[in-house]
DNA sequence: TAACTGTTATGCATATAATATAACAGTATA
DNA sequence: TATACTGTTATATTATATGCATAACAGTTA
């Protein structure tokens, strides 16, 4: 596990945490039913507190990428390429959703933002 | 002044409040030179402090979007609309272009794409 | 039993958001 | 000039989110 976080992101910790480990399940770095770090051990070498980690893991199970066993650990669920493909949707529902905002603050049309939706998405075909 | 504010929101009150004066100067409701609502007034309005409003009057200044002067009022900054029209039109294209990268990785079609579009852009129709 | 796992409870510190209250200061006008 | 509007500033309080430290508890495995 490689993971990098920053403690002057906006971005919280156990976010920071929750989406690298999320990046690892994609990228297959961790795999099937693989072992996530410890939260001790993970606080440990990000030098934060285990209830940090914690809450980052409680997130990810929440949204079944991991699944948590007292006294045992915490384990990648298998692999469920449909959850996956639904978190990349999301990804998108957001920015999608930036969009609208900007457009609406910004007095732009429905028919401006579908203008430019064609033309990036067709301009290498 | 047609502002509507939740207190529910995750979006704090001063920054719902910044987007709706700014959506009101671009769609012209708010016009150049034109003087907004005092702040005691809008906090009477909207019931809430008066602190939030001034909150979200310092940022439209500190954005260039109006003028305050003590003893008289907050007006609106005469300024080029097309200008920014064209800036937002930009920063939209950008999202664009990252969601074409995620839907590219996660093999999620155009279709689904346009359909997220339709979805988020016509659900308070 | 020992040494790992995770869990829970408490308290503390900090930052942001939002409020209430009060006093102060500039502007316009009757 | 008095007053009634504008905005400004200072102080204190409340709530929530984030993150940490510590301690005790509970399950698993060798």
């Amino acid at each position: 596990m490689n993971i990098i976080i920053s403690n002057s992101s906006s971005i919280p910790l156990y976010e920071q945490i929750t989406q690298a480990i999320k990046q690892a399940i994609f990228s297959n770095e961790l795999k099937e039913e693989e072992m996530l770090p410890s939260v001790r051990g993970l606080a440990n070498e990000l030098k934060i507190s285990f209830l940090t980690i914690k809450k980052a893991y409680d997130e990810l199970e929440e949204e079944g990428f991991i699944k948590t066993v007292q006294g045992k650990g915490s384990f990648v669920t298998p692999k469920n390429l449909e959850l996956l493909r639904e978190e990349k949707l999301k990804e998108i529902q957001g920015y999608v959703e930036k969009i609208k905002d900007i457009a609406l603050v910004a007095d732009i049309s429905n028919e401006d933002v579908k203008e430019i939706f064609k033309i990036i998405f067709e301009e290498d075909k």
